[in-house]
DNA sequence: ATGAAAGCGCTAACAG
DNA sequence: CTGTTAGCGCTTTCAT
C-alpha cells in the first residue's frame, strides 16, 4: 500500500471516530484485560480500601475491575465466581465467604488464575495475602493485659472465617500466656457486622460481673462496640478498655484512647495483584502466601498517660506509631 | 439428531464443565451486559455507597460493574471513558470531573447510554439524577440562622462541580434572605477532601473575627472540620455552630450536635440505573433529569436542647429526623 | 421442525 | 516485508 493511501485512511478512520472493537480483540486473544474482584461488601471501609488499592495497580498495567459484592452469601458469590469464569476474565481476587465451602473450581477449570485476600480457601488453594491475625490479636490482647485487665472479652467475625479465627487464636495465646481465664460466654462469634458489634457489646458489659476490656475483631464490631458504650454511658477507658482492629480515619475524633492494630491494606492489595500477575505470567509455580504485619496505633494517646500507670513504648507524637514492628513477611512456598 | 444422542451430549458437556463463552457472545449480539460506573474515589463514603446501590440494582438486572476511580483526574476519566466505549459496554453511569469540560462524546458515537449521578455534564447533556442542592444548603443555612448565627462561613468543593456550584447558591440565598452580610473570604472553594476541609476551617476559625457558625459542603470537608474544631480545641455549639451534607454512621459518637443533610444515595444510585435501563431500551426519548430531596438528620440533637433557645420542630426520638421534607421529585423533561 | 452456514471484528498465521 | 486468509465461539439467519 503507497504511504499515502495508508495516510488518507488513516486520516479517515480518525474522522470517522475508529476505535478498536475491545470485544473482538478478546475474544480473538482469549484474554480480556479485566480482572474480577469479590468481595463481600464495599461498603465496608476495609474492603473500600482494598478495592481501591486492586484498582490503582490493575489500572497502572491497563486492567480493569469488575466488582463483585458478595454480602457474604455462598449462593451470590457461586453466581460471580460462575460469572467471572463465563465471563474469560484475566484473573480473579477474592476473599471467600468461608474457608470451607468457598470453591474457586470453575476459574480454576478455565484455566483463570485466582488469588485470596483477607480470608484463605482451603477447598481450592490459592495465593492467598492475609494479615498475620495471629499476631496482631496477641498484640493488642497483651497490651490491654498490661494495662492491668484481667477480665477481657472478644467479639469477632465467625462462621469459618480466616480472619476470625486465626485472631480468636491470637487472643487465647494471649491470654494463656498470661495465665488469664478465658471465659467461653465472653467469646462472642458472629456476623461481623456493626448489629452484631453493638448487640455482643451490650450483653457483655451489661452483665454484673462484666469483661473490664473489649477487643473488637474487626472495623464493624468495632463501630458497633462504641455505640454500645455510648449507649450504656461507660467512660473509656476508666470502665471499659478498648482495644480492636482496623483503623479508620474518624477515630481521632473520639475524645478517648484506643488501640488499635492497622491493616496494611493498600499493600495488602497491591500483594494480591502481584500475585495475580506472577500466576498469569506463570501459572506452574508453587502456591505462595503472603503474611502481612498491622501496625500498632494509639488512637489519642495523651488522654490515656495520665489514665494509667501502663508505660508505653517510645511513642512518636506526630505518627502515633508505636512498636515499629519489624515486617515479617512470611513469604512462604508451600 | 435423536433424542437419546442429544441426552448424551449434554450429558458430556456437564461433565466437561461445558459453560458458553460470555466473549463470544458479547461479540456476536454486540452487547455486553457490563456497565461502566466512574466515580472520582471509591473511598469517599458517599460514592461508596452510590457504588453499593448501583451494583444492587444492576446486579438484579445479571448486569456487572466495571469500576473506574477518576481521582478527579480530567484524564484519568477521559481515558476510562474511551475504554469503556471500545469495551462497547451495555451503558454508563458517571459523575464528571468537570461540569464544563468532561465529554461522554466517545460514548455517545459508539451509541452507549449514559447517565450522569451527583454532577451536571454540560458538553454532553445527559440523563442526570442530582440532589436538591440549592434546598439542602438553604435548609442548613436557614438552621443555623435560627439558632441566632450572624456570621457564617461555608466550606465546599469547588472547580465547576455541580453539587458545589448549587449548594453555594442555597446558601447564599438564605442569607440574602435572611438580610446577613456575606463575606467573600469566609467562602471558602476547593478540592472537596479532608485536607481542604481542615485547612480551611483551621483559617477560618483562627481569626480574630471569625464566623461562629460553619456550613460544610461534603463528608469529607466534614470530616476535615470536625478535626480542625478539635484541633483548635472549640466546643460546639457554644463555640461554633457547625451544618453539613452527608451522612456517617459514626457520626453520632461524636458527642456534639450537628445538623446533617443526608442524601438519599442508594436511591440516586436506583434511580440512576433505571435511567439508564430505560435510556437502553429506548434511546430516542427527551433527556431526562431526576432531583431528589434530602433529609435532615439532627446527631445527637439532645446535647442541643440545653444549649439554644432555638425552637425546633417535632422531632421523632427514634429517627432523629425532623421536618420530614415532601419527596419533591422533579422530574423535569427538558 | 432440524441442521447448516454466515458472520460479529478482530489478530495471528501464512503466503506471496 | 506486505497482503490475504483463517478462525476465535457464539447467535442468527437461511435452507432443507
Amino acid at each position: 500500500m503507497r504511504p499515502a493511501t495508508r495516510e488518507r485512511i488513516l486520516q479517515v478512520a480518525r474522522e470517522l471516530g475508529y476505535r478498536p472493537n475491545g470485544i473482538a480483540r478478546n475474544l480473538r486473544t482469549q484474554r480480556s484485560k479485566i480482572i474480577g474482584l469479590i468481595i463481600s461488601d464495599v461498603e465496608n471501609p476495609f474492603y473500600t480500601s482494598l478495592v481501591r488499592a486492586v484498582e490503582d495497580s490493575a489500572h497502572a498495567q491497563q486492567f480493569s475491575l469488575v466488582l463483585c459484592n458478595s454480602d457474604e452469601s455462598p449462593e451470590k458469590e457461586r453466581n460471580y465466581i460462575q460469572f467471572l469464569a463465563d465471563e474469560r476474565v484475566a484473573g480473579v481476587i477474592g476473599s471467600p465467604t468461608s474457608e470451607t465451602t468457598t470453591s474457586f473450581l470453575p476459574l480454576q477449570r478455565a484455566g483463570i488464575p485466582v488469588v485470596a485476600v483477607d480470608r484463605r480457601s482451603l477447598l481450592t488453594p490459592v495465593d492467598t495475602v492475609l494479615l498475620d491475625n495471629v499476631r496482631a490479636a496477641y498484640d493488642l490482647t497483651r497490651y490491654l493485659i498490661a494495662q492491668g485487665h484481667q477480665r477481657i472479652g472478644i467479639i469477632l467475625p465467625g462462621d469459618n472465617i480466616t480472619s476470625g479465627r486465626e485472631r480468636l487464636t491470637g487472643f487465647l495465646q494471649a491470654m494463656h500466656e498470661s495465665g488469664l481465664p478465658v471465659r467461653d460466654e465472653w467469646i462472642c462469634s458472629g456476623k461481623g457486622s456493626e448489629a452484631f458489634g453493638f448487640q455482643s457489646a451490650i450483653g457483655l458489659l451489661s452483665q454484673i460481673e462484666r469483661p473490664t476490656a473489649l477487643l473488637s475483631g474487626n472495623n464493624l464490631i468495632t463501630l458497633g462496640v462504641l455505640k454500645a458504650v455510648q449507649h450504656l454511658g461507660l467512660r473509656v477507658p476508666q470502665q471499659v478498655g478498648l482495644a480492636g482492629l482496623d483503623e479508620m480515619p474518624w477515630m481521632t475524633l473520639l475524645r478517648m484512647p484506643l488501640l488499635i492494630a492497622a491493616q496494611p491494606v493498600r499493600e495488602m492489595g497491591q500483594r494480591a495483584f502481584e500475585l495475580l500477575c506472577a500466576r498469569m505470567s506463570d501459572s506452574a509455580h508453587p502456591i505462595r502466601e503472603v503474611r502481612l504485619a498491622h501496625r500498632l496505633v494509639y488512637v489519642n494517646a495523651e488522654d490515656m498517660a495520665s489514665t494509667t500507670s501502663f508505660t508505653r513504648p517510645h511513642v512518636d507524637p506526630e505518627q502515633k506509631e508505636v512498636m515499629p514492628i519489624q515486617e515479617h513477611r512470611t513469604t512462604l512456598t508451600l
